[in-house]
DNA sequence: ATAATAACCTGAGGGC
DNA sequence: TGCCCTCAGGTTATTA
């Protein structure tokens, strides 16, 4: 479900909640994740929020003695409630706060992870091997010329590889190289140094314009208010196979690479 | 070393 | 209704 844009909507929708706020209590309801809930997050209680940051499309919930480092997976989300409000199906986690708010974290398909960390959390082997934020400076168009070069695989399986590029899944991947005007089945090693400063330039844009409208909402994902995200209705390719496109109106191809769903233009992009 | 694939789960939707 | 199949926003571990 989340890609970044989603991941950073919940982040401002829970941080000002949380933020300086005491955790009263941590229940876990079900640890079987992605990986078992590291039962030292519970170390938690007692403690202040000190701060909610993200890596890609990690959450990292920092407080004194340690680091919460939460994962959505495919069909996480998170809400605030009150904390006296029934738990649903699939709500596996709780944080409780002093404020009588309560963080719970939702996932039907247990592909998110919960883990505690008392070092820095970027060290930490799920996020140390990630590539730079695609927001930041860092993710520039000499940075990309230099991954595509020589790269056998496609362009779009490349952009969607963490260790190249932090959080840009099948949504976004599948938009930025629309926008690019590029081919999502053509070789990283044949894009030319132009071809880069414009993916780095589309990815940005997409990322920064769905993060404005709080995400995409396909089916399931609301923001920590309940809200969906209103960027589905700017997708220009993501799940529009065999609908014209918006700007040549032929036909939108739909293939799997990679075994993910990929639509794109075989006109609009080469 | 690089790249494809199998795996972790539930739920929705389509075909029969 | 129900059974079986496929697919879904992610990422690691395993295999080739």
């Amino acid at each position: 479900m989340p890609e970044l844009p989603e991941v950073e909507t919940s982040r401002r929708g829970i941080a000002p909640k949380l933020v300086n706020q005491q955790v009263r209590d941590v229940i876990i309801r079900q640890p079987a994740l992605r990986w078992p809930i590291t039962p030292s997050v519970t170390d938690l209680r007692g403690q202040t929020i000190d701060s909610i940051q993200r890596r890609g499309k990690y959450l990292l919930i920092y407080a004194a003695t340690g680091c919460a480092i939460l994962h959505l997976g495919m069909s996480g989300h998170l809400r605030i409630v009150s904390s006296d409000t029934p738990f649903k199906k699939h709500d596996h986690v709780a944080i409780v706060l002093a404020s009588n708010d309560s963080l719970r974290f939702h996932d039907p398909r247990r592909f998110g992870a919960l883990l505690w960390t008392t070092d820095d959390p970027l060290c930490h082997p799920l996020l140390a091997r990630l590539g730079p934020e695609p927001l930041s400076r860092a993710f520039n168009a000499d940075y990309l010329w230099q991954q595509v070069n020589h790269s056998r695989r496609t362009i779009k399986t490349l952009i969607m590889d963490g260790t190249v590029v932090a959080g840009v899944g099948n949504i976004y991947a599948a938009e930025a190289l629309f926008l690019a005007s590029i081919d999502p089945r053509k070789t990283a090693g044949n894009i030319d140094s132009d071809g880069s400063r414009k993916l780095v330039q589309a990815i940005k844009h997409v990322l920064k314009q769905a993060i404005k409208a709080g995400g995409t909402t396909l089916k399931d994902f609301l923001g920590s208010d309940g809200k969906p995200g209103y960027f589905k209705q700017s997708l220009q390719v993501y799940g529009r196979g065999g609908n014209p496109c918006f700007q040549c109106r032929n036909t939108l191809n739909e293939i799997r690479l990679n075994q993910r769903n990929t639509v794109f233009c075989s006109y609009c992009q080469r």
